[in-house]
DNA sequence: GAGCTGATTGTCT
DNA sequence: GACAATCAGCTCG
């Protein structure tokens, strides 16, 4: 069953990039699904985050999709190449966002090799937030469509993890956010093999 | 309009 | 471990 409206409209987005390890993330692009759960997340804090794109409530053609309400996908392009998708959460006006950086897949697998250009199935095919964006079949054309649509939808299929197996991180990459980069934004699952940086 | 940078990844040494 | 790929947004002029 697919996650309600009302999961992503909690206005703290921290509690919901944890509470997405564990949720099934699908996609259905050109007729072929894909999916599997969430091993690995991280939550960007809206206008007061130095990491996000919406720092300073700052609106353009690429973050007004920030501002939407949640239960959207903003879906942007990173160093010219790489798709990312993000879960925007809380009401219409907070740029809450959680971006998605890895998935255990579950479905779909041969799709996901043959996006991936892949000879053989290894774990990178859906670790690190572009890898998942292309093994998904995730473009821009996705920015902004809602989650509860049938191209794109996570579900709950009863899987949750206990607090010693989630781990609570700082952040890949945010570097130029100063003593943001520092907060402990990222989750992902222990030992699960599909996260994009060494369990630690 | 030029110049720089980035929520990254795959390839080559 | 270094680096190229490749483009949209931002900052200045």
């Amino acid at each position: 069953m697919k996650l309600p409206e009302s999961f992503y409209l909690n206005s703290n987005v921290v509690e919901v990039a944890k509470s997405l390890l564990g949720k099934y993330l699908f996609t259905c692009i050109d007729g072929l699904l894909t999916g599997g759960y969430i091993v690995e997340t991280e939550a960007y804090n809206g206008g007061i985050d130095k990491a996000s794109h919406a720092y300073g409530n700052r609106l353009t053609s690429r973050t007004q999709t920030l501002f939407q309400h949640g239960g959207v996908a903003y879906v942007y392009l990173c160093y010219g190449i790489h798709e990312m998708l993000n879960v925007v959460t809380s009401v219409e006006g907070q740029p809450h966002a959680v971006l998605i950086r890895a998935i255990n897949p579950t479905v779909g697998l041969d799709v996901m090799q043959h996006r991936r250009n892949m000879a053989v199935v290894k774990p990178t095919i859906t670790s690190g937030p572009g890898s998942v964006g292309k093994a998904l079949g995730i473009s821009r054309k996705l920015n902004g469509i809602s989650f509860q649509s049938d191209q794109l939808w996570i579900e709950d299929q009863g899987l949750t993890y206990a607090e010693e197996n989630m781990v609570a991180a700082p952040r890949i990459g945010v570097a130029y956010a100063a003593e943001d980069a520092l907060l402990p934004y990222r989750f992902y699952v222990k030992g699960n093999i599909y996260v994009s940086k060494p369990n630690r």
